[in-house]
DNA sequence: CTACATGCAAAAAATTTGCACCACC
DNA sequence: GGTGGTGCAAATTTTTTGCATGTAG
């Protein structure tokens, strides 16, 4: 709740305005448990009442892309997962190819350290990293 | 060329039949100097005169995958990326976002810690990963 | 000969674009 | 009231599927 409107006041500084489809679609992802393809930001919207269609979803989280305020995350399948950005939270995933739960990590050694050394040796000027882990959840190995 | 050869009679040993266009596209991809994407994979098989649908090609991958020939990298666009996998060799990506130049890099000694951390904490049995770093390459980062 | 490989067409799924209308500030 | 947000329909792009035909082993 408090994250909501702490993105939302960020957006209007920015000079965004605030419609009602863009705080559910900031509200939904907030408190999603994994990050969420389009297709499952217009199920929530549904859900909450809000017919919206999927353009703007899609317009949506260009915009917050843009503002830094979502991240996109690509797993093995074919569309892409948003999940809000916190600053400082920077994290990995574990997605179980089975079950598909999908569980936070973060490293106590950042990849940071990494992309030094990148920098250093390669020339290459990191953005921005993509780390993802698949493979079985803790239940899904007993099955 | 001796990869090339390798991966066939690995095919063949696993009961698979070589067909032109299978040995073309692992040609291809062996030699590629980065993962290529379906459609790259069909103009290169027009440059050496094998008109071959796209379908095929799908369904080839399909089959390098099952067989663990080709590995499937998505990058932050819409479409997947195949590279030939060649056992040992496990690698990341530097990819340039603005010339697309993409360079391998290795650093298996931290994920494989990483892995067995997860494994030990989580009991998330790690089958796969994947690392990707987005950025720019040293001549991008120039102009 | 026969099972697997291929081509073609069409469907399905994911994303983008153009244009008209609507509502936040 | 004007700019930016939204909906709708249609286009584009990527991937999948069904069925008829071809070919490697």
């Amino acid at each position: 709740m408090k994250n909501t409107s702490r993105l939302l006041d960020n957006l209007r500084d920015k000079g965004e305005r605030i419609t009602d489809v863009r705080k559910a679609i900031i509200e939904i992802l907030s408190a999603a448990p994994r990050p969420l393809s389009v297709q499952d930001l217009l199920s929530a919207l549904k859900k909450k009442q809000l017919a919206v269609n999927k353009t703007t979803v899609y317009r949506q989280l260009e915009q917050l892309l843009f503002h830094n305020i979502v991240r996109e995350i690509r797993f093995q399948d074919r569309s892409a997962r948003y999940e809000v950005s916190l600053g400082d939270d920077h994290h990995h995933h574990l997605v179980c190819t089975k079950c598909h739960k999908t569980e936070d990590i973060s490293f106590e050694e950042d990849l940071e350290r990494q992309e030094k050394v990148i920098m250093h040796k390669k020339k290459f000027k990191v953005l921005q990293h993509s780390l993802e882990f698949f493979g079985l959840c803790a239940s899904c190995q007993k099955k």
